[in-house]
DNA sequence: GCCTCATCGA
């Protein structure tokens, strides 16, 4: 049942009645508490001040509010606070006590149930039954508003539930929580986390780990922590979740020895939890992995395996994975092969991940080959497979086969992202193909994807390779039409096609567009120009331009020296040709 | 119940 917040005035008659029970409850758990901190001075002080601290939040003051079911909370709060204590010394006396601590709770929440009962519900209950019902819809339609990103209408359910002194319950703030964090809006989710110190429900570790989690997302790892903090400070005692979005976090941020110093604080403190400390060593054998640390890597493999850790399906792509980056193929089969005899069947992320390998390696025909055994097994390719197998078989010059998977992916109901048509356009345009290019960049906007400026990119570069300047310009003024600005990946193509032709004149009304659109010229920029003036034999420009370059703080490499140089030689001047050659040798030290 | 791990990346 969800724990909803009345006052209603109909319900004011169970109201005196039920706080009159939370007097008589608050007797109850300050006696319990007095008693559980004289047998348990060894726990955490800051920890029994927090849970106090919580307890007394929810249940003391004026209660204009009312939790339905608070008999429920109450409980649920002792039995934590037992079990914490318990986790930490199992001695026979204490178990004693808190058996009797146990049975008075009992007792009690027995009376107050009894209560309760006994109160006439005739002639109040039928109107704060259907409100009650109303009230748990309203929650279900907040969940549902926050699962689908619709957050200002989720917040507005919510505040209009407040409004009426109507407090949802912490599962509840947690998705508008959750929800805000994904949509970015990280600052209204701290607004909605204050507001839960002032209004209820007070927060717990899931909120707080959402939030860590979002700043860690945004690799913003100090506001992680902050929060992380903050949680202690508010007695709200991290778990392991929380250790693990910190480990993933680092591990992210190649700070893998970190993340290492922290999984051992982990395991130090908790044993038990089999589930989560695999998810721990999955991260830091990711981490390890992708940072190159092969044998690290696989020590937490035989780690869980020492531990008899039940291992996952996660786990096992992670190895597949690792083995992929290392380009040990067969391996990696190894591992698939060992997932069917430990009965954990490969799923999208297994196949993708083997797909993927196999194409980087070249082997497309393979690869193809396990698309069509993960379509038997029941593990339908998604948008990653045919991205992969799409940009694999493009960069292996089998265009065709990658025109095929995209009418595949369109068969399947799946529109391709623009990266996937342009991948296509690009690779028929390099083979020349323009015709080809041109109808699916139609057959895109067809099925109602929008060229992108890759997509003009990718035709411009093409219209050069062809000679077709012109067509190529007015490309680029369609981009402008279609409201899409050229990039400098664009001014490039442009400037370096007016260069090759050695139009000094066009270059430079284009790099002064490019300048006026707010763009930074890069090196290739520099070249291109550089190269045009070598063209024309305008060397002292040439050589002023190579020095202006070289005061711009840009990275440079070797090509503006060479095709000076290659001028040089050309014009028998091979004295400055060798200057320049020693000055290219020197120009890091 | 809400919060933790894996595939791609012009």
């Amino acid at each position: 049942m969800q724990s909803v917040l009345i006052a209603s005035e109909e319900s004011q008659i169970l109201i005196r009645i039920i706080n009159n029970s939370f007097q008589t409850l608050d007797s109850i758990k300050n006696r319990i508490s007095h008693t559980i901190d004289l047998f348990c001075s060894k726990a955490n002080d800051n920890l029994i001040d927090a849970r106090r601290f919580q307890c007394g939040h929810s249940f003391s003051g004026q209660h204009d509010t009312v939790t339905s079911d608070s008999e429920n909370q109450f409980k649920l709060r002792g039995e934590e606070r037992f079990s914490e204590f318990s986790d930490g010394d199992k001695q026979e006396p204490e178990g004693a006590v808190f058996s009797a601590l146990d049975a008075m709770l009992k007792g009690s929440l027995d009376r107050l149930k009894s209560m309760r009962e006994s109160i006439s519900w005739d002639h109040i209950s039928n109107k704060s039954f259907s409100m009650e019902a109303n009230y748990n819809q309203d929650i279900t339609t907040i969940r549902a508003l926050c699962s689908e990103g619709k957050l200002g209408a989720a917040l507005s359910l919510w505040a209009k539930m407040m409004k009426k002194c109507v407090v949802p319950d912490i599962i509840t703030h947690n998705y508008l929580i959750n929800g805000l964090c994904k949509i970015g809006h990280l600052e209204k989710a701290e607004w909605l986390l204050e507001e839960m110190f002032c209004r209820g429900p007070f927060p717990s570790c899931a909120t707080y780990n959402i939030l860590v989690k979002a700043y860690c997302g945004l690799n913003n790892l100090d506001s992680a922590l902050n929060i992380f903090s903050t949680m202690a400070y508010n007695g709200v005692t991290p778990n392991i979740v929380t250790y693990n979005i910190l480990v993933h976090a680092l591990c992210k941020k190649g700070l893998v020895e970190d993340a290492r110093k922290l999984f051992d604080k982990i395991l130090c403190e908790d044993q038990d939890q089999d589930k989560s400390h695999l998810i721990s060593s999955t991260i830091l054998m990711d981490g390890f992995f992708k940072t190159g640390h092969m044998t690290q890597a696989l020590t937490y493999w035989g780690e869980i395996s020492r531990r008899n850790l039940p291992v996952d399906v996660v786990a096992y792509n992670v190895v597949i994975h690792g083995f992929g980056l290392s380009r040990d193929i067969a391996i990696a089969y190894k591992y698939v092969c060992e997932m069917f005899k430990n009965g954990i069947l490969p799923d999208i992320f297994s196949y993708n991940t083997l797909i993927s390998m196999l194409c980087k390696d070249g082997r497309t025909s393979e690869a193809c080959y396990v698309h069509g055994v993960m379509s038997k097994m029941g593990v339908t390719p998604d948008k990653v497979t045919y991205k992969i197998l799409v940009q694999g078989l493009c960069t292996h010059g089998d265009v065709i086969k990658a025109n095929y998977f995209l009418h595949l992916m369109l068969e399947s109901s799946i529109v391709p992202k623009p990266v996937i048509w342009n991948t296509i356009i690009d690779h028929y345009a390099r083979c020349g193909n323009m015709q080809k290019a041109l109808s699916i960049r139609d057959e895109m906007i067809g099925v109602g994807v929008l060229p992108n400026v890759f997509t003009y990119n990718a035709l411009i570069h093409a219209q050069i390779q062809s000679g077709n300047i012109i067509e190529a310009h007015s490309l680029k003024e369609e981009m402008l039409l279609n409201g899409l600005s050229p990039d400098l990946v664009t001014y490039n193509l442009l400037l370096g096609a007016a260069c090759y032709l050695g139009k000094i004149h066009l270059a430079f009304q284009l790099y002064n567009e490019m300048l006026k659109a707010g763009l930074y010229p890069d090196i290739i920029t520099y070249t291109e120009l550089l190269k045009c003036y070598c063209l024309l034999g305008k060397i002292s420009e040439a050589e002023d331009l190579l020095v202006k370059i070289q005061g711009l703080g840009l990275i440079i490499d070797h090509v503006p020296f060479q095709i000076l140089m290659k001028k040089y030689c050309k014009m028998k001047e091979l004295d400055k040709a060798y200057k320049l050659y020693e000055q290219w040798l020197m120009r890091d030290k």
